[in-house]
RNA sequence: GGGCCGGUGGUCUAGUUCGGUUAUGAUACCUCGUUGACAUCGAGGUGGUCGGGUGUUCAAAUCACCCCCGGCCCA
């Protein structure tokens, strides 16, 4: 009996039917969650930010892997609730807008601004949804979140309203932060640094009541007017006698004490710095630890103070550029400078961050890094090594966080001022508010019995809304059941650029709320890089469109390239020569499913033949491989694991050794090849499943089941499947195979005068170690004795 | 200045925990072949100072120390 023609015709993998596989989960719902007795696994999804063209394959792979961990959680038996956000609050939006329809958000009605805002990220929104769909996401798109929807605002400001209750929120008038770009505070966290060229300036100082001159070298001229101490180190022999005597301001003309302080650096500049408020964060610490009082330089526009004298209301740049001028025209210059100076820059704007007094509201979190540290060593992280990174941060926390902010595509910041007594009073917890637009939910002030307010009309640092996305997921205070069956989440998958906000903050809040780590689990990817090693970025240019490669080479062998191209926590290579080269593999795959779609089922028999045990004793072996690495959400293990089985042992040497018992129902040890050769490739299937789910799915419907793939249990117990290993033959058999394919091309045939063919018999014993595999060896070489 | 990670043929990678034959595999390249699923195939081959140095050892990609380069973070 013939084998009968392949239920699979098609000669290779078409991705075309992608589409047709994921309108039919997509009708199916088959990635539904609910409540069940079986355990609950969230995913607290990173929310995507849709901030412009194109998106980023490095962003496009983390979320393949995202979904890669959902997949194997269902096939694990977990329950698993998989949401799918869009971030959509924030300062990018508003630049966007600004760009795209060369508008000033603050010389605009707010209100039309905002919508601005919105129209542009629908669209933005909607490219990435179908994006991630396409990629075969099986998160819940029905219900997808936005974080600057009514609900998830009103959240955001239950939260702030629940701490500000607790005494942990508070209003302080401290030197922070300040991006005159975008006219806001902003957090440390959302500081870089550059090195950037600028000018040294070594200043003239005379000794009050002495023609003796003191030489202060300083990057910031400007604030000569704001400076109330010039410091030494106290080490410093050239300074020794200078402690407490008064030293008098060039152009200004004011005397100022010279103090000791570690800070001062001998070897920079001069030796002696002067301190202005403020200059940098040092200033802002050494004004603290000699008591100096400040003077303020800059007003929020990012301009000099009254205090500058003839200096005043000039741009930084204007005001030093005058100051120098005027310094080396009275000859108090005694020389600059051409260095490279650390920087610091506000992320968005790239401006460089002035430090400004300004009111802002605080939320403590000084008082819990002790606890965060504690209750962090809990966290498992995958990989481990990523930890170091929290704990770095933990230990770099300064001050408290700041989360106001002036801007105004954010979370209003849900406080009312009463105008007689100023005093603020915030509305109940449950709605979304409004302040700068609406009437407060209350008819007078507590206080003071008044009855008109100010509405607050700042909004919320963008990461007060990111830092409860666990709690939004699992309806913390909407729907207690679900809470209490889904909290804490399973996992917080998330990159390593964002570990000292997105990372911290999230567990910051939601110890603060719930006394809890809101995840078991932290899993932490790396950066996708460029052809050339290079991180991409948007000003570099190099930002690879995930959108083209997926529609070119299909959703599977994409997430087949991401999840053997990036190993756990490690940066990641995009190159479009290896994307081609994980298509190769599908092609692999889809041709032994449709060579073995070509032969019958068996049950399993009382015996198998030696090679038959051989092979699933290295199946036994792949698939504890593959538990693993799916256990440590570390893909990479599987998809190289599963492709070096399935092609170079599979394929190149079992499938070869068992055609002839395949082919012949009459030969002994058929019923055994059969049901080793689909035991093989069902394992594969199901293994595979989590990674490129639509090739496993259309090979599974079509040769075993109307069921989905999706629906099946990992095959973790063919752990036992093979009685005794006999994977010590894997080497002897390989070798021994090429040994005789080499023999043969070696040999030059009488009758063609080339090389033999395959087929052609050939002389060759089989070696005694391989006696047990004998038939078998001499069918598939055409051995002769 | 400190911390973390990495450096293995053109490119990527295994091996480093716990030192032990000829350093794994993929890809690219070259040659040959076309065999009962697969030219999106098969076989074979070229290609490596294992970042550098010093030390420990009978023996170092592996251990120790120092240095260099790249990335990220902090000061």
């Amino acid at each position: 009996m013939e084998p009968r023609e392949p239920k699979i015709q098609s000669k290779s993998w078409n991705h075309e039917i992608e589409k047709e596989i994921l309108s039919s989960w997509e009708k199916n719902d088959i990635y539904k969650f609910s409540i069940t007795d079986r355990p609950a696994f969230v995913i607290d999804t990173p929310p995507p930010y849709p901030s412009g063209k194109p998106w980023h394959m490095g962003a496009a792979a983390h979320y393949a892997q995202i979904d890669m961990i959902a997949r194997t959680a269902r096939m694990t038996g977990r329950n698993v609730l998989f949401p799918i956000g869009i971030d959509r609050n924030g300062l990018p939006v508003e630049i966007y807008t600004e760009k795209k329809y060369k508008v000033r958000m603050r010389q605009m009605d707010r209100q039309k601004f905002l919508d601005l805002c919105k129209g542009a990220l629908d669209e933005l929104e909607a490219e990435m949804l179908e994006i991630m769909k396409n990629m075969g996401l099986s998160g819940n798109f029905k219900e997808y979140y936005r974080t600057d929807s009514d609900e998830y605002r009103a959240l955001t400001q239950r939260t702030f309203i629940e701490l500000w209750n607790r005494g942990l929120v508070y209003l302080a008038n401290r030197p922070n932060n300040y991006c005159s770009d975008c006219g806001t505070t902003i957090a440390d966290a959302e500081i870089i640094y550059d090195d950037l060229p600028t000018k040294l300036v070594y200043m003239k100082f005379k000794l009050a009541g002495s023609d003796e001159q003191i030489i202060i070298a300083s990057t910031r001229p400007e604030l000569l007017f704001a400076c109330q101490a010039v410091i030494v180190n106290p080490e410093d022999e050239r300074y020794l006698d200078y402690q407490n005597k008064q030293v008098v301001l060039p152009l200004f003309g004011r005397t100022v004490p010279v103090r000791f302080h570690h800070s001062a650096k001998p070897e920079f500049g001069s030796g002696a710095v002067m301190v202005c408020s403020y200059g940098d964060q040092n200033d802002v610490q050494v004004f603290r630890e000699l008591g100096l009082k400040e003077i303020v330089a800059l007003n929020e526009n990012g301009f000099t103070s009254e205090s500058a004298g003839p200096y005043s209301g000039l741009r930084v740049n204007q005001a030093r550029a005058k100051v120098v001028e005027d310094l080396k025209a009275a000859g108090l210059v005694e020389k600059e400078e051409s260095i490279m100076h650390r920087t610091p820059l506000c992320e968005r704007s790239k401006t460089p961050i002035e430090i400004i007094p300004l009111h802002d509201y605080y939320v403590k979190q000084l008082d819990f890094v002790p606890q965060l540290r504690e209750m962090s060593a809990k966290l498992k992280f995958h990989p481990e090594m990523h930890r170091q990174i929290l704990l770095n941060w933990l230990d770099s926390i300064a001050i408290d966080w700041p989360v106001s902010r002036r801007r105004f595509y954010g979370t209003e910041i849900p406080i009312w001022y009463c105008n007689s007594c100023k005093s603020p009073t915030l509305p109940e917890p449950g709605k979304y508010y409004r302040p700068w637009k609406e009437k407060p939910p209350f008819s007078s002030c507590p206080k003071c019995g008044a009855t008109e307010f100010t509405g607050e009309d700042r909004t919320f640092d963008t990461w007060m809304d990111s830092s409860i996305s666990p709690l939004f997921v699992t309806k913390f205070s909407k729907d207690q059941r679900l809470y209490d069956y889904a909290y804490p989440a399973a996992l917080r998958p998330q990159a390593k650029d964002i570990i000292r906000t997105w990372l911290h903050y999230t567990m910051l809040r939601c110890v603060q709320l719930t006394d809890q780590v809101p995840w078991t689990d932290v899993w932490i990817m790396g950066y996708g890089v460029d052809e050339k090693g290079e991180k991409m970025s948007k000003s570099k240019g190099n930002v690879i469109d995930p959108f083209p490669v997926i529609q070119r080479y299909g959703a599977d062998t994409f997430r087949f390239w991401s999840a053997s191209e990036a190993n756990l926590g490690y940066d990641f290579r995009c190159s479009e020569q290896r994307i081609a080269g994980a298509q190769k593999f599908m092609s692999k795959l889809w041709n032994v499913g449709r060579f073995l779609s070509s032969f019958d089922f068996a049950d399993k028999p009382a015996e198998l033949e030696a090679s038959d045990k051989w092979i699933l004793s290295e199946l036994a072996k792949l698939t504890e491989e593959c538990k693993r690495g799916y256990e440590e959400y570390n893909f990479f293990v599987p998809a190289n694991a599963i492709r070096d089985f399935a092609w170079n042992v599979f394929a190149a040497h079992y499938l070869e050794m068992v055609k002839a018992r395949a082919y012949s129902p009459e030969k002994p040890g058929h019923k055994s090849a059969l049901y080793t050769l689909h035991k093989c490739l069902s394992t594969v299937l199901l293994l595979l499943a989590p990674i490129t789910p639509f090739i496993t799915e259309e090979l599974w419907t079509k040769i075993y089941s109307d069921k989905s793939i999706h629906h099946q249990d990992m095959p973790y117990h063919n752990g036992q499947l093979a009685e005794t290993d006999m994977t010590k033959f894997t080497k002897t058999i390989t070798d021994f195979n090429s040994l005789v394919w080499n023999k043969k091309k070696e040999t030059i045939s009488p009758e063609t005068g080339k090389p033999l063919s395959l087929k052609d018999p050939i002389n060759i014993a089989v070696p005694e170690d391989l006696a047990i595999f004998g038939k078998d060896l001499e069918e598939m070489h055409n051995l002769q004795k």
